[in-house]
DNA sequence: GTCGGGGCTTACGTGAACGTAAACCTCGCC
DNA sequence: GGCGAGGTTTACGTTCACGTAAGCCCCGAC
């Protein structure tokens, strides 16, 4: 298929980030490129995952946080206590962000009065000045 | 007021802190806490302060961008130039804030999708068993 | 052949955000 | 008057997520 191997400097480019950043993603079990030899080869999964781990950072999770969210994108384990535990920390996850998603409204619009209430308290220093 | 001095041990009860903690944002100049000899007694706009920078670090800001952003909640700097600084600062995490929120939204679907689409397959798993 | 570019491993360094240990003060109480 | 609880400073240790430097390999171009 459109399965494009990428070589660890395109994947840099294409991501921003380093060869540094991708081994050490890799020795934490993040990311799981073939090998040409002794060279990396990235393939369409390893992009998506790094797509979510990236996405995960901002959302400022921890690479193990991470790491147990992508064994629910991953069909590696098919035993099914296993599936079950991911499945339980998928969810734990989930609330989390849902718990977030609520909290960053409240503080989106918080933020916005506040900004809204310096510009004001900046005019009238300006015209009163 | 209901100012209600809190010690430092209060502090850490109410918010789910340790000392350490409490003074560390003190030396990073995020809490400003009076003082009676050489004890700290935390008042109202601690509090709030604390609650604003806790907050913050579950959103994965830095305890520097958190400081920028309780410049704008502060009536401490009374310049204009200054607090035009501090307003344009405040856009930006603003910016990031609706950034992640938005993200999240799409996170949070696919999550969910992916829970889903793993609980149906373990369902296969057990009624095929 | 050599040499520069790209990649690899190994290992020590770094900044952020605290943890933890040592040593001191001091106030209330028995 | 001693002592224990609570607070303080100082300073070194720790974890996470990489940065950075050294040294090696390998392949294609000149």
């Amino acid at each position: 298929m459109g399965d494009t191997l990428m070589t660890i400097r395109q994947m840099c480019d294409a991501f921003e980030v380093t060869p540094r950043t991708l081994r050490f993603y890799e020795a934490r079990e993040l990311l799981f490129p073939q090998r040409n030899g002794q060279h990396r080869l990235y393939g369409r999964t390893d992009r998506a995952r790094l797509k979510l781990i990236l996405r995960g950072k901002r959302f400022g999770f921890s690479l193990e946080q991470i790491r147990q969210l992508l064994e629910l994108y991953d069909p590696a384990e098919r035993n099914i206590t296993q599936t079950e535990a991911t499945l339980a920390t998928a969810r734990e996850r989930l609330a989390d962000m849902e718990r977030q998603h609520q909290e960053l409204g409240i503080a989106l619009s918080e933020l916005r009065d506040q900004i809204a209430q310096g510009e004001t308290w900046l005019q009238n220093l300006k015209s009163g000045a």
